[in-house]
DNA sequence: ATAGCTATGCGATTCTGTTCGCCTAGCCGA
DNA sequence: TCGGCTAGGCGAACAGAATCGCATAGCTAT
């Protein structure tokens, strides 16, 4: 095994019960508890707050520097408890890509019209993408550290949230396809897929303090006009 | 601040000796020690048995299972010791990516030949470097990882090392568009960019276990075509 | 030989993410 | 009201990377 840190044996216990105990436990023995179960909403509020108080620290301290015991006391808790929400200190950040997905997709509708050729609509959800995720470094590190780590789920979360951009700019360029705008030769995905890569590479750069977020735009603007146009003569 | 574990305050402890002390230490007090000096040769050796202990412990148990100290003892030294000549786990790994890098370069002019067209050219060097990063996965995590600590040193060296295959990439592309192989309008260096990047992309997925390295060469491949042909009908 | 410098090495310590075992409170069915 | 279950919480403990302060060996110039 080449990845230790992998989630290794645990929730087991008392999996014999239906080898001869009282009731085959298997279905529905996992009663779904009500969704108003005092435990439940103490634990979203718990939830919540961890959130606000990590949101918090790493803006102040950025997110190396802020501590689990920092966060977990600003939430008001102990520092283990927060690993009742959470498998691990990323994911704490991560949650926040999912909804700055959703916030970009949005944005993207909302400028989108129906004139627009396929490279403009290309270049609406990039720009939308670009104004969001530059607001924030750590996210962004953070994110791509995360892929990192193939055992973690978080990981895999990651990947996917990737994955669904991707098909998102597929969807876009599938419509342009459709409309005689591309080539039709072109695999609508790996174009995705290289579109995406190249946003990420440049968001690199710029998170690791290369060039400004304005050069980071103009370099995705850039990848994505050689894209549409190609480099052969 | 956003990053404490930058290198904060040290290496001071007389620098005032100029303002009144003995002789003006500023030029040639940093005597270059003869490269044939006792501790040199003694850290040379001690470096070497570092890096082949690491290596083979990164190969039996993955970089995050390797720890430190059991590299330290298969060298024969002392966990902190490890400090005196790395500044990072990390590095330990990262030192290989530049041989590597070296590696893709020879291999790629060894296939190289004067009739070849630009694409062919760039798929030539960009299977080299595919063969020989492909090889281990963990150099190509650690490398990505690297690049998530902007004040550490070892994401520059990293970033380095990217920014030296696009200028070969660019290199390849220059001479092509001077073969009027490619469009005029293309800056070769963002060309590079671009195709760097859809490779790096593609190597996430693998190192991530989402594809097997066929595939991943197979993406990237498909990137390239791409970028050559370009989107537009 | 001696003073002074540098590179290397070491054990103890610090820091921090994460795990462990135990405990409490809320809910349910009898 | 009671037994049993679950979600959430806690402090102690663990592990592993990195740091600190001190010690030693190799070299050079006096």
């Amino acid at each position: 095994m080449a990845a230790p840190t992998a989630t290794s044996g645990r929730a087991r216990k008392s999996t014999r019960a239906n080898a001869e105990g009282k009731q085959a436990a298997d279905p529905r023995s996992r009663v779904p508890l009500r969704e108003d179960d005092g435990r439940l909403v103490r634990g979203r509020k718990s939830r919540a707050r961890i959130r606000q108080a990590a949101l918090e620290l790493f803006r102040e301290k950025g997110f190396d520097g802020a501590t689990l015991r920092a966060i977990a006391s600003r939430a008001g808790m102990g520092a283990s408890s927060i690993y009742r929400h959470v498998k691990s200190k990323e994911e704490l950040l991560i949650e926040e890509l999912a909804d700055l997905q959703e916030d970009a997709w949005t944005q993207f509708r909302k400028r989108d019209a129906r004139e627009h050729s396929t490279r403009q609509r290309v270049g609406l959800f990039l720009d939308a993408q670009h104004e969001l995720l530059t607001r924030d470094r750590d996210l962004c590190l953070i994110a791509l550290r995360a892929t990192t780590r193939p055992e973690a789920e978080v990981a895999r979360r990651v990947l996917n949230l990737h994955d669904r951009t991707i098909g998102l700019l597929a969807e876009i360029l599938q419509m342009g396809r459709k409309n005689n705008d591309l080539a039709s030769r072109v695999n609508v995905l790996e174009a995705a897929n290289a579109l995406f890569h190249i946003t990420l590479g440049a968001r690199i750069a710029w998170s690791n303090g290369l060039v400004r977020a304005e050069g980071c735009r103009k370099s995705i603007e850039a990848g994505v006009n050689i894209l549409f146009e190609g480099l052969e003569a």
